[in-house]
RNA sequence: GCGAGCAUAGCUCAGCGGUAGAGCACUACCUUCACACGGUAGGGGUCACAGGUUCAAAUCCUGUUGCUCGCACCA
């Protein structure tokens, strides 16, 4: 016998009858969320002194639809944060619900089937009934129910209505999947706090002089009828047509240009060509005259047309593209805006000085036919207009081609001049970059996206928004003399005075009832993106400067989760934020999620109709299994949406419980873990209790995952289990035996706590459950217990894996040989002629009694054969005693 | 056009310098007293292709192809 350790003490079994016969997930689940909850297992102590781990928890649009990649995600920042608060961290996880801005608006306007109108009068205590809750969208289209005008004042209130109903719902899912957030730190970005938070924000960048808000061309959506910024665009390739278009040359001579944009055409400003295409070199500096319209427009060179491209000459209007901008700045031509905010042809007076026409009759009688109508409808009308004029040189020519789309928009965005406030960025791209750099990331490579997309960026950030449901731009603008707006002069609130609504609020020094009067104010009725509020969530959890001392501790923050397409508004918003600030990163880390792509590897969104609901497989397969999946995917990485895999889950969680059941029946006294097979599984447990360890540190907890169930499965279930059941099955007696089932007794306690431990990040409510059966003397949670650590197997003499690896692969050939020879498993081998080379036979031997007993084996005979490699086993001859008698 | 990622068993994926791995699926056998939501075994891959480095390459380098994604261009 070997000399002893820490010696472990008396356990008595638990009664196998008192537990349940299978793991019923439904009941455990709501049992154990009730506990964690009333328990407030999951609780930040602010007033702590134990170091903080804070997940800057990404606020979910709370769209009411709810699919598996919220899960997915979700569930891997939660696994990150149990880790930390099994390894002793303060663990601040908070939630909150974005649910402010755009996707909002459309989802309350469809849900009551109401449009916020301005002039409308507010109604007191009006209460809407949900009417999608009776019918579905395309019932409603078709009943054709007049839709309802409410105030600004009525609409906001029934966003709040909705979305505090949405906000419910995701509730109940994060508690159902588990998610250790600690719901007292809950928030909204329309709440108060974060309405003050974004509002402080924009007080502190505008003392920075980081902002300015400039009446020019900007991205605006006409369905909307918003200003949007350079992030929320996205290109969709859509049919179009090159329209070749016969223009006049002042003094005589025409030329013909190529445009996809026809309808455009009142609004030609000027000509460019490249100033080395000879076909065109001639008419730069003299002037055009636009066809139908008779406008007189300068031609001018510009390096950046290409003479490949169309005809190699082009009408620059305002504004069909970017570039269209820039040669309107450069050249300083004038401004001619046709279409409106609402995407349809305005009127146009083509006497005046603006529209300086050959033939303002003509033109007007032209234009006569487009205005009022959409850019669509105007194109075809004009098209013909120009055919029947002969000004179309030839048929359209159509093309697939990208244009420009608001990300939640329908149609193209236009370039439109209007009042927007920004917050200056071009400028500081390389700082934003380096700061970027100092962030770790996770997978690395996501770091090259954040850097590509600052580096081509080209338009400040326009913040301001013409909707309702938002914070509002804490400003009013003074109103002169004579009423006229003076911008040049915003009026600020104090910070004491946020949050502030510019609409109803009063700036300092004047009343209400000078609000719209000639000497008075106006108050700024636009609200902010709501990435101006989102990208500050680190200072919403922190407080920032309402309470700096809290802020201090809990910024920057340790992880920011999110996923891969939004780096280039939340990820980098948030970083140029804390920046322009503080002059700090928002963050340590960046986790980047995956995305959840249906079987057939398409990304799940609703328009395809292929998003899959959550509920049906937490019902089917219980909430471990669920995060199983999730758990098992490496950061970055897209995830084929897989049953498969929650099944195995399932599987896991089942094998988890019931190996829980069979160590905790087993008793035994007070003793040492001393026999050779018992040290060396510990050995091996031990390393890979490190590894996993290791793995979560790294922030590859899919590795530890993946790891710590191959070896749960290979050396614990399936032969450390068996291997030992020789030794703790029935009544022993003698000294040496009762010993013999201590050590193994008290060896199965020591690795059924460490996995448990080890997979509780993973699954919390099966490791919850089976650990209340057995180990709450150590923590009443296991959440609260520590992670397993090579400091778990302190005093234990250390083992020798090679005997372990001996006996695995000894079993493992018996099994074989009876399996090979058709017999049952069960039936015994009265004598077995073995040949393996010495060493391994050497390692074989002190664990040979619990493999015999095991695998029933009476007698082993060995040949020793050195040139069999290590832990290589044959069996050489066998001799079955009887079958087992049935009973 | 620029940049990034991926390519390994039928499927989902791990491995990332030292003899090809897991789970699922498939086949055979076993109701063995924790578990049939079990168990024991088995078949199945020239690690996309072509070069190179190395004693040794799925793994490192170069190139090619294919599939995703990001950015730019978009008259």
């Amino acid at each position: 016998m070997s000399k002893s350790g820490k010696s472990f003490k008396k356990v008595e079994g638990v009664d196998p009858s008192s537990l349940p016969k299978n793991l019923e997930f439904p009941k455990v689940e709501a049992e154990l969320q009730a506990r964690w909850s009333t328990e407030g297992t999951y609780r930040f102590h602010e007033n702590d002194t134990r170091p903080v781990f804070a997940v800057d928890t990404p606020p979910p649009t709370v769209s009411g639809s709810l699919h598996v990649g919220h899960i997915f995600s979700y569930t891997q920042t939660d696994i990150l944060a149990r880790f930390q608060r099994m390894k002793g961290k303060n663990v601040f996880y908070p939630m909150g619900w974005d649910d402010n801005g755009l996707p909002t608006e459309r989802r309350v306007q469809n849900f009551f089937h109401i449009r916020c109108e301005a002039n409308q009068p507010y109604e007191q205590g009006l209460d809407l009934p949900p009417i999608l809750s009776t019918m579905t969208e395309k019932e409603l289209e078709a009943k054709k129910l007049p839709q309802r005008n409410l105030s600004r004042k009525n609409f906001i209130e029934h966003c709040h209505k909705l979305t505090h109903e949405d906000e419910k719902l995701f509730k109940k899912l994060w508690s159902h999947i588990g998610l250790s957030v600690d719901w007292s730190l809950e928030y909204a970005t329309i709440d108060d706090h974060s309405r003050k938070i974004a509002q402080l924000s924009f007080l502190d960048l505008h003392r920075k002089n980081e902002l300015y808000q400039v009446e020019a061309p900007t991205l605006w959506d006409t369905d909307f009828q918003t200003a949007v910024a350079q992030a929320e665009l996205e290109d969709r390739e859509i049919p179009g047509a090159f329209h070749d278009i016969e223009f006049e040359v002042e003094g005589g001579g025409t030329f013909t240009i190529a445009t996809t944009r026809p309808e455009l055409l009142a609004a030609c400003v000027g000509i460019t060509t490249h100033p080395s295409d000879e076909r065109y070199r001639s008419l730069i500096g003299k002037f055009a005259v636009s066809p139908l319209f008779g406008v007189r427009v300068p031609i001018f060179g510009s390096e950046l047309v290409n003479p490949e491209k169309g005809t190699g000459i082009l009408m620059v209007c305002t504004f069909g593209d970017q570039t269209d901008v820039q040669w309107w700045r450069e050249q300083k031509l004038p401004l001619r805006q046709i279409i409106g905010r609402d995407g349809r042809l305005q009127p146009v007076n083509f006497s005046s000085p603006l529209f300086p026409s050959r033939n303002p009759e003509e033109a007007s009688s032209n234009y006569q036919v487009i205005v009022g109508k959409t850019v669509k409808q105007a194109q075809k009308a004009i098209v013909e207009i120009l055919q029947a004029k002969g000004a179309l040189k030839n048929p359209p020519k159509p093309i697939q081609h990208a244009v420009k789309f608001y990300e939640k928009g329908d149609r193209p965005v236009e370039i439109l001049t209007t009042r927007q406030w920004f917050v200056k960025l071009v400028d500081k791209k390389e700082k934003i970059i380096e700061y970027g750099s100092k962030i770790q990331w996770h997978p690395e490579f996501m770091y090259s996206r954040f850097k590509n997309w600052t580096e081509n960026l080209s338009i400040d950030w326009c913040i301001s928004r013409q909707r309702f449901f938002g914070v509002s731009i804490p400003v009013w603008y003074p109103l002169d003399a004579k009423g006229a707006i003076e911008y040049s002069r915003p009026l600020m609130p104090s910070q004491a005075q946020l949050p502030v609504d510019p609409m109803s609020d009063v700036p300092e020094g004047y009343q209400e009832s000078q609000r719209g009067k000639p000497g008075g104010f106006i108050g700024e009725s636009d609200v902010f993106d709501t990435w101006f509020t989102s990208s500050l969530t680190p200072q919403l959890g922190s407080h920032w400067e309402v309470n700096p001392e809290r802020h201090r501790k809990l910024f920057p923050m340790d992880v920011r989760p999110q996923s891969h397409e939004i780096i280039r508004t939340w990820a980098f918003y948030t970083i140029a934020k804390a920046m322009l600030h503080e002059e700090k990163i928002p963050w340590k880390h960046i986790v980047i999620s995956g995305w959840v792509l249906d079987p057939d590897r398409k990304k799940m969104s609703k328009s395809k109709g292929n998003v899959v609901t959550p509920s049906q497989f937490l019902d089917e397969f219980g909430a471990d299994a669920v995060r199983y999946w999730s758990g098992l995917a490496r950061y970055g990485v897209d995830t084929a949406f897989d049953p498969g895999i929650m099944k195995i889950g399932r599987r896991l969680a089942m094998k988890l419980f019931n190996a829980g059941k069979f160590v905790l029946a087993q008793g035994a006294i007070e003793g040492a873990i001393t026999e050779p097979l018992d040290l060396a599984f510990l050995a091996k447990l031990k390393k890979q209790v490190e590894d996993a360890g290791r793995a979560f540190e790294n922030f590859e907890p899919a590795q530890a995952l993946m790891e710590t169930e191959k070896f749960f499965w290979s050396h614990f279930t399936d032969s450390y289990l068996e291997l030992v059941k020789g030794r703790t099955w029935g009544e022993k007696t003698s000294a040496s035996d009762l010993a013999a089932k201590a050590s193994a007794v008290h060896a199965l306690r020591l690795g059924l706590s460490a996995f448990l431990r080890l997979f509780a990040p993973f699954l919390p409510y099966t490791t919850e459950e089976v650990w209340s059966y057995g180990f709450t003397a150590v923590s009443k949670s296991i959440h609260h217990a520590t992670f397993p650590h090579a400091g778990d197997f302190d005093g234990v003499t250390a083992g020798d894996p090679a005997i372990f690896d001996a006996a695995m692969a000894a079993q493992s050939v018996i099994n074989q040989q009876k399996t090979v020879s058709k017999v049952s498993i069960a039936r015994p081998v009265v004598k077995a002629g073995m040949r393996a080379n010495s060493k391994t036979i050497e390692s074989f031997l002190p664990a040979a009694r619990d493999v015999m007993a095991a695998s029933k084996v009476e007698q082993i005979d060995w040949i020793k054969d050195e040139a069999l490699s290590a832990n290589e086993f044959r069996v050489e001859t066998i001799e079955y005693g009887p079958e087992p008698v049935k009973t």
